[in-house]
RNA sequence: GGGCAGGUACCGAAGCGGUCAAACGGGGCAGACUGUAAAUCUGCUGGCGCAAUGCCUUCGGAGGUUCGAAUCCUCCCCUGCCCA
């Protein structure tokens, strides 16, 4: 039987970082029984397995479900595999490509990997919707619907945009709300976490499970963070993430090049420093962002990869970046010459995979974006003799390097 | 079922028989600057290529007209709106 803390200290970490709780009274009713009785709250954290990449603005909601884990209450995990094999079309653009069954339990196994490095993983609960939506017949579909009208689906900011700007929307569009409200009658679920683009679907759930003669959901909206360019939304497709698994270098690079105004967000949001530091932050932040944003990105790193991992990810920052030398660790690069022991520089460039055609590599030659061993080159058409000059280290652009590297007896082998 | 308007490169959007690998904007990449950033300026942005008035592939799909088509014709697919 858990102990929880007190009720009004519960309600003092929930509020952290939280921008809204629907409806905040019947949060506070929920934890008192929940206190009362011993019995631990159903905090339910749906998640879409079609894109198994975790980034910190994902880690934002599932810092807060660890929260309530370490409060004492139960953390579902709902891996949305039967909305993905349909394909969710969410969103302006084409329909997803549908996964097969496989795939979203595969993506759904590295979801759960990944957010495991944020979430306790003995005390989550992991259900998969197609569980119960698979078994629903066309008959329980309809009568789902039929508790709810068109005119509050159009309601939905997406939606009302859309219908308004003339495109496209799917019926089945229309489902998925009613999906997600079926996942909470279904776990009974007291409490579901989202992100502040998720308040539509999360208000559905209430109503859905009142018409379903539950007591409804509390819903906690949680701020979208926003990605390393500060405009848009943190996420893979625009590419502006920092991905959680991501090596320490990487996440360490990408960290700082935030700009400014985001560094105290970032404290806030992505970082477990406790709560009580944050104002000293967001005067550091003002006052001297430069090594703001570098203790940010250092702590971020030691969250995810250890102390240790966040010191050599600043070491090697500070050399490749700060003083544009190449990288220690570079894995040497053995490329596969034209003739004999000789390739032309644009050949070299693709195979080292730093440029996606011969042509890209010429046009950054012509850009002086290509230099070996720190010495820029200006000729497109040079042809480099591997036995004379190699080893060396080609560059192109800020961040790409590669090492080459030249073995007569491997080449011949 | 009928009518109308559309489907162009990563996105938005011009082009409507040759001078179109296709204007312009966004995004991306590179260079200068810098704190790695932001802002700004400059260049590039289908592939191949000895940067040639060169070759190949591309303008929803398939055919056709033409010396020549993103542009004209036919059929088909898709989207939105209006009517039924």
């Amino acid at each position: 039987m858990p102990s929880f803390p007190p009720v009004e200290e519960q309600l003092r970490q929930i509020r952290r970082g939280v921008v809204e709780i629907i409806p905040e009274t019947e949060l506070v009713q929920k934890l008192e029984r929940s206190y009362r009785t011993g019995k631990p709250l159903v905090v339910k954290l749906g998640c879409d397995p079609s894109r198994p990449d975790l980034h910190l603005g994902h880690a934002v909601v599932l810092r807060k479900l660890r929260q309530f884990q370490d409060l004492g209450h139960q953390a579902v995990l709902i891996i949305g595999d039967f909305t993905a094999m349909i394909g969710d079309p969410t969103g302006r653009s084409k329909t997803r490509p549908a996964l097969t069954l496989e795939e979203t339990r595969t993506n759904g196994r590295t979801y759960f990997e990944q957010a495991s490095r944020i979430l306790d993983p003995e005390r989550t609960i992991i259900r998969y919707n197609s569980e119960w939506l698979g078994k629903m017949t066309f008959r329980d579909v309809i009568e789902l619907s039929a508790r709810y009208t068109v005119a509050r689906m159009l309601e939905r900011d997406d939606f009302e945009k859309r219908y308004r700007a003339g495109e496209p929307i799917g019926i089945h569009e229309f489902l998925y709300p009613l999906a997600q409200a079926m996942d909470s009658v279904e776990i009974h679920a007291d409490i579901e976490l989202g992100g502040t683009d998720q308040r539509f679907n999360l208000l559905v759930g209430r109503d859905i499970q009142q018409a379903y003669g539950q007591e409804p959901q509390v819903c906690l909206l949680m701020p979208i963070l926003e990605g390393t360019d500060g405009v848009e939304k943190m996420s893979k497709s625009l590419g502006n993430y920092i991905g959680i698994t991501e090596p320490p270098e990487e996440m360490y690079g990408k960290v700082l090049s935030i700009p400014d105004h985001l560094i105290y967000r970032y404290f806030e949001l992505a970082t477990d420093i406790p709560t009580e530091l944050l104002p000293a932050k967001k005067e550091f932040a003002e006052r001297d962002p430069r090594n703001a944003k570098h203790e940010l990105a250092w702590t971020i790193v030691r969250m995810y990869h250890g102390e240790e991992a966040a010191n050599r990810a600043r070491a090697h920052f500070e050399r490749t970046i700060i003083r544009k030398e190449a990288p220690e660790d570079l894995e040497p690069f053995q490329p596969t010459p034209d003739e004999g022991s000789r390739i032309a520089l644009v050949n070299l460039i693709v195979q080292a995979g730093l440029a996606a055609s011969k042509s890209e590599a010429r046009r950054l030659v012509r850009q002086n974006a290509v230099s070996i061993d720190g010495e820029r080159i200006s000729d497109e058409h040079l042809v480099i003799d591997l036995a004379r000059q190699a080893p060396f280290v080609l560059r192109v652009g800020k961040r790409r390097f590669a090492r080459i590297v030249w073995d007569e007896a491997q080449q011949s082998a």
